[in-house]
DNA sequence: GACAATCTGTTCGGTAACGAACACAACGCT
DNA sequence: AGCGTTGTGTTCGTTACCGAACAGATTGTC
């Protein structure tokens, strides 16, 4: 049986919180549900509300050219969209586009900021937090430069794998390219590259996960290195 | 005739504080002169100092499995070395290498976080220094996985232009191959061309520009899109 | 059961990189 | 003046990806 108000420990950032400031936040949120595909916010655009993902994903994109797109961040139970709030700033650098439906705890851009006058210990979890989106950013900028499709494929769905919370998600390649900024053709082949070797299954945009371990000796070590920089800075619990 | 004491309002920063402010934070300042290709900081290692450039200027880059190296963004007397303790974590997220001879004022790590919890106009500052940062970490990602090494030349070679403060700079193709993160090749190819059209002249890593304006045609867009996103988060000044 | 829409697989020629290797030219040193 | 070091130019074959186009396969709809 599932219960009716959403559990709140299954944001990862608001189970660190004391419970006092936990409590104090989760008065503020209420409970949204985010469908495929919808847009969150726009780059350069007001952000008006700051989400804390339970089940639900989201990509952050990028645009050179209006044409090229690159997804550089993925968002989930492990985090919060809404940081550049935090730098007293209310416009966002990137598309955020929702990538897995689900649950998500959203909070009005101004209940946000008072939150965060209110909880010094909210300020430094979440400066953490933005810490690790930077080392993100970072490591997004060199993964794509160097590794190939296969291996960024291999990342992008653990990292997919680890925020959906299922061996099975929905994603096309069509979608898959538009994340890696790659062509459909791409997705494709390495795909079926990855299926021959049963790590995965797929059909008509239904993923697999099959063989988590193979996956990520598949995979480049960027995945590894994103996952240590957020147990690194902001501990394990 | 140059002044003994370095300007403080060299650096644009620096300059954008307000009076007060600004001589509590220099009185703690020392000039440092830094040498080329000197470490300032490697990732995961502790801070020690945070620099504000004057002349100087300075690479941040990451390394993807040891050898591939990419620069990820560039600080020069527009910026500051160190943001990531704004956000309470003493770790750096790159490698930082100085690519310009200079001058800069340097601070200690723990002189820097003294001079941030008295000065709120520091704080507030510096933060959207980092969101610009952030832009600039998202904007490396797209242009380093779209753009063809020529338009990336281009780019580096105004962002470098700015921060030298003079039409002239040394840098080998074989230093600019490892910033972009592309063979030698690569770049003699590239900055061949761009000679070619008379846009820059180079001998043995002198380089001077001849043509800004004609630079910034065969430049991505993104150049201006970092230019932009500083001015609109900073303020023109 | 027919049909349209969606998703996946395959092919084509083209290009911008790649690693490796070698040639040469300019400069600095003794 | 000679010699090693450093920086630049060129070549070779190879590879990963590109844009475009088309073919088949699965699914939902009427």
């Amino acid at each position: 049986m599932r219960p009716v108000q959403p559990d709140p420990a299954a944001n990862q950032l608001l189970a660190r919180l004391p419970r006092k400031d936990q409590q104090r936040l989760l008065a503020e949120c209420e409970p949204a549900s985010l469908v495929f595909a919808e847009i969150l916010v726009e780059p350069g655009e007001q952000i008006r509300d700051v989400y804390f993902p339970l089940q639900s994903f989201i990509s952050l994109t990028t645009a050179a050219d209006q044409h090229n797109i690159l997804e550089v961040a993925l968002v989930g139970n492990e985090g919060m969209l809404g940081v550049s709030l935090i730098l007293g700033v209310d416009a966002s650098p990137f598309h955020a586009l929702v990538q897995g439906e689900g649950m998500a705890l959203r909070l009005s851009a101004l209940q946000f900021r008072r939150q965060l006058e209110l909880s010094t210990a909210l300020q430094r979890l979440l400066k953490r937090y933005l810490f690790v989106v930077m080392c993100q950013l970072t490591q997004a900028a060199a993964c794509t430069r160097f590794h190939v499709v296969e291996t960024r494929l291999a990342r992008w769905l653990l990292m997919t794998h680890d925020r959906a919370q299922s061996d099975r998600f929905h994603v096309t390649h069509e979608f898959l390219a538009y994340m890696l900024g790659v062509r459909r053709v791409g997705v494709t082949k390495a795909a079926s590259a990855l299926q021959s070797r049963h790590l995965i299954a797929y059909s008509r945009g239904d993923i697999t996960v099959l063989d988590r371990p193979g996956l990520e000796a598949a995979s480049c070590t960027c995945y590894q290195a994103d996952t240590a920089a957020y147990t690194r800075t902001l501990g394990k619990r």
